[in-house]
RNA sequence: GCCAGAGUGUUGAAAUGGUAAACAAACUCGACUCAAAAUCGAGCGCUCGUAAGGGCUUGUGGGUUCAAGUCCCACCUCUGGCACCA
């Protein structure tokens, strides 16, 4: 037989490449006709890096289910763009004054490149761009729907200033204090910014997730992170006033061993009793103390609680009347619940500490039955039997939450530690917040028509000190007319955070050159949602709460026709570099994909990118193992050559291809690419004992193998007189009753260790096989002395005797 | 501290309660070669033994079971997330 030429993965890969560029074969159309299927991965930040192992891995494996998908006869969508605003674009700008534009432009180029140089069947023709301003324009258009809505508003509030990037961050942007881009302490700041009211939507955010397919670990992450907590909210009267303190609890049913209350630094009911405060120097010296700090330091671990006593001040216990002091401490947040606690020290960790340091009494009300008293080394937080709680006296203390909470004339309310999203960025590279302010009318939203509201073309693009947007120092953009009365007018000069692009990326995909709407509605009902999302885990608490967000707004305006955008999220693991660290260039460990590509072909670093471990764990880049994946290909290329008309596979064959179809199939399904592929290199080395392979095997193997390898297969497909894409092949099927064979070797057990395996028909029964068993070399000189006393036998699995 | 997840060869790892280490990589030996690379073949958890053949082994300790990496209990370590959230 001829021999096959070896294996050239650079002409092949070349070669159908162009191919599917030049048929546009992954572009897709609606089709009622057929079911449609979304997969879809996180669009890249176009970096100057160009992309990296991780965008690879990511990539390969929605690949990989998107054409399994077509296979399967599905019409898929998998759509690509750029998420293209952003600093590091900026921060380029600056250093070498090229415009934005142009750094986004070269560095799309590349992307491209080098994607389509890995063969991602993406539909190219719906490529998009956030910073393009046939897109932004309905970034806008979003944001002013938000404002009608009363969702956007402006606030001056403190917020987390970056120093070094001179820019405002979301909470969700702060990293255990530090700027979560750069790692720079961060510093608060008090600024007018534009927030988003996500917390209206924390219920729905939270209730809806048990409706969506998300991996348990990302939909727990976003239920930690909404922080949902059920409690009461009860009101304390102050003596000699008419205010009254607010406090949240989780635990009403210890209101009886309130000692005193705190408030936060930032209550405002604080500066409203100064008057009656009669240490208030004091109190106001500390109040500034604690507000001028990093939030680090005042939330450090193990930091020593702080506070001070507003004297003068009492408050009355509303079950009992009893009075006691006022504090302003630092361990209670602003932010939380009502800004301030009823401590109840014999029964909180923190109260307890809190007490203990100021000396002030702990009261015991729920009691094990037991002793724990106020010597007590810690505070009591378990459940128990009520103590000191007049008319509750010997209950249980979890029945009477709601009780109690009306005794006090509370009510029961349910909290989110979700906060709202701080939107607005002093920066150049990102949306312009379409409103102005006008001199007479206020804040005044631009009209419709008006937009996109375009970046004005600048010089320079350096932040200023001031804190204010660089575009500020544009006057001939700022200074303009009011579209409600014409009057004087500045424009906002805040722009948006990168994430409002991506919070609706996945709309425009479905109609992406759509002039007169974001996306047509009919065109989202037949693409919507998306079926499969997979992308980083350092996005649930961001990108993916921000877009569920915008999602369910949209849903509510009747604009999009689902409640939720992603029907099912997973994720992956890191690629590290082969040191186990992040890949970084400062570290110098980064492998690029261009180098590998080049020497051992897409096809390679596609099947050593999911064989390489479990998909969703972290893992190591190795430059040794991946020649394994090299090779495994040149051996499917070399099987061509056995391939025999009017052969017929031996069972061994037969039963070994219906095997594997199974297990990739169902390992493609699962994303446990790793144990896909050792199935089919398992199958590659069951031929190579075998001399002749029939074509119908073969391609079957080819065809199971395409979503890892396309070009490899693509041409190997042809080779064999398909003129036909393998992309337009059906997914073979497997058949269970050729996948159990006739022989099985069957391991014999004696107490429980193996001592033996026996090759038997599969469809012996007890007695046969005990006979069997029980002749073989092995098994029979154990049982030459001792009698069987019990036999355990497993079908087709094994048995064991008990000796 | 709280919430997830994970601890298996030299390495990446695999294993519906049923032969632990599949599949790969590295390594050793052999074939081919003047030689090297590539390729092919053999070996490759620890341990006793010349061998035949035993014994041990999935973080630690217990338990359930004919049978446990897998299930249950306690503990240790690591990774990720949250963290004074009342």
């Amino acid at each position: 037989m001829k021999k096959t030429q070896n294996y050239d993965h650079k002409k092949i890969e070349k070669k159908w490449q162009k191919i599917w560029d030049k048929e546009k074969t992954f572009s897709v159309k609606e089709d009622s006709k057929k079911k449609k299927f979304y997969g879809l991965i996180e669009f890249p930040y176009p970096s100057g890096d160009g992309i990296h192992m991780g965008h690879v891995r990511t990539d390969t494996a929605m690949d990989v289910i998107c054409r399994k998908k077509r296979m399967e006869g599905y019409n898929v969508l998998y759509p690509i763009g750029w998420d293209a605003f952003g600093l590091p674009t900026e921060n380029y700008a600056i250093k070498t004054g090229i415009h934005p534009t142009v750094v986004t432009k070269n560095n799309t180029n590349t992307f491209r490149r080098q994607l389509k140089s890995i063969g991602f069947s993406f539909d190219w023709l719906r490529e998009i761009n956030t910073s393009d301003p046939n897109y932004y324009k309905w970034t806008q258009w979003i944001f002013l729907k938000l404002y009608e809505n009363g969702l956007a508003y402006k606030k001056k509030m403190l917020i987390n200033w970056c120093p070094k990037d001179k820019t405002g961050l979301a909470n969700e942007e702060v990293i255990n204090g530090c700027c979560e881009r750069c790692g720079t302490v961060v510093e608060k700041k008090e600024k007018e910014q534009w927030m988003l009211a996500i917390t209206k939507y924390a219920d729905r955010l939270e209730k809806d997730l048990d409706d969506v397919n998300y991996l348990e670990k990302i939909k727990i992450q976003q239920r930690n992170w909404i922080g949902k907590s059920e409690g009461a909210e009860i009101e304390f009267k102050i003596k000699n006033s008419d205010k009254k303190i607010k406090v949240f609890t989780t635990r009403p049913d210890t209101l009886f061993g309130v000692t005193y209350v705190v408030l936060a630094p930032e209550n405002e009911l604080v500066q409203q009793l100064s008057s009656q405060v009669k240490n208030w120097q004091e109190v106001d010296k500390y109040i500034k103390e604690v507000k001028g700090r990093p939030e680090m330091e005042r939330t450090a671990d193990g930091k020593d609680k702080t506070g001070i006593e507003l004297k003068g001040i009492k408050i009355i216990n509303p079950v009992n009347g009893e009075e006691f002091p006022v504090f302003v401490a630092d361990y209670v947040l602003g932010g939380y619940g009502t800004g301030a606690v009823m401590a109840v020290p014999a029964h909180d960790d923190r109260d307890f500490a809190f007490a203990k340091k100021y000396n002030l009494p702990i009261k015991e009300v729920i009691s094990l039955g037991g002793e724990a008293s106020k010597s007590a080394e810690q505070a009591y937080i378990e459940s128990g039997v009520m103590i000191n709680s007049g008319k509750f006296n010997g209950r249980n203390n979890e029945e009477i939450m709601s009780e109690i909470t009306k005794f006090a004339g509370g009510k029961m309310t349910t909290t989110y530690k979700l906060r709202d999203w701080i939107f607005s960025r002093q920066h150049y590279w990102g949306e312009p917040i379409p409103v102005v302010h006008c001199e007479k009318c206020g804040i005044v939203a631009l009209k419709e028509k008006d937009l996109p509201l375009k970046l004005p073309l600048v010089k320079k693009y350096q932040p200023t000190d001031t804190g204010e947007s660089p575009l500020a120092l544009i006057s001939k953009w700022v200074n303009t007319k009011c579209p409600k009365c014409g009057g004087k007018a500045k424009r906002e000069t805040d722009t948006m955070p990168n994430w409002a692009g991506s919070s609706w990326y996945y709309l425009r995909y479905a109609d992406p050159k759509n002039k007169k709407e974001f996306a047509n509605i009919e065109k989202l009902k037949y693409w919507t949602p998306v079926d499969w999302y997979n992308g980083g885990m350092e996005h649930t608490t961001l990108h993916l709460l921000y877009s569920r967000f915008w999602h369910k707004f949209l849903f509510d305006l009747k604009l999009v026709p689902t409640n939720e955008p992603y029907q099912k999220r997973t994720s992956q693991g890191f690629v590290l570099g082969e040191d186990g660290e992040k890949m970084s260039k400062s570290r110098g460990n980064v492998i690029n994909p261009d180098e590998i590509v080049k020497n051992l072909g897409a096809d390679s670093l596609r099947t050593y990118e999911m064989f390489m471990g479990p998909f969703d764990q972290s893992i190591t880049w190795s430059s040794d193992n991946i020649v394994g994946s090299k090779r495994f290909l040149e051996k499917v290329w070399k099987l061509q050559d056995r391939v025999t008309d009017n052969f017929s596979d031996s069972e061994e064959i037969i039963t070994l291809i219906n095997k594997t179809i199974k297990k990739v199939g169902e390992d493609i399904e699962s994303m446990n690419f790793n144990t896909a592929i050792s199935g089919m290199m398992i199958f590659a080395n069951g031929l190579e004992n075998q001399e002749k392979i029939s074509r119908e095997t073969y391609l079957d193997f080819i065809k199971i193998l395409s979503p890892f390898t396309p070009h490899i297969c693509e041409e190997i497909w042809a080779k064999f007189g398909n003129k036909k894409s393998i992309t337009l092949a059906d997914w073979p099927k497997w058949e269970s009753s050729k996948i159990v064979s006739g022989k099985i070797k069957m391991p014999i057990q004696i107490n429980g260790k193996v001592r033996g395996v026996i090759d038997v028909n599969s469809d012996l029964n007890e007695d046969e096989i005990t006979k069997i068993a029980l002749s073989n070399k092995d098994i029979f000189k154990w049982t030459l002395e001792t009698p069987i006393k019990k036999t355990i036998f497993v079908k087709n699995k094994i048995i064991n005797f008990i000796i």
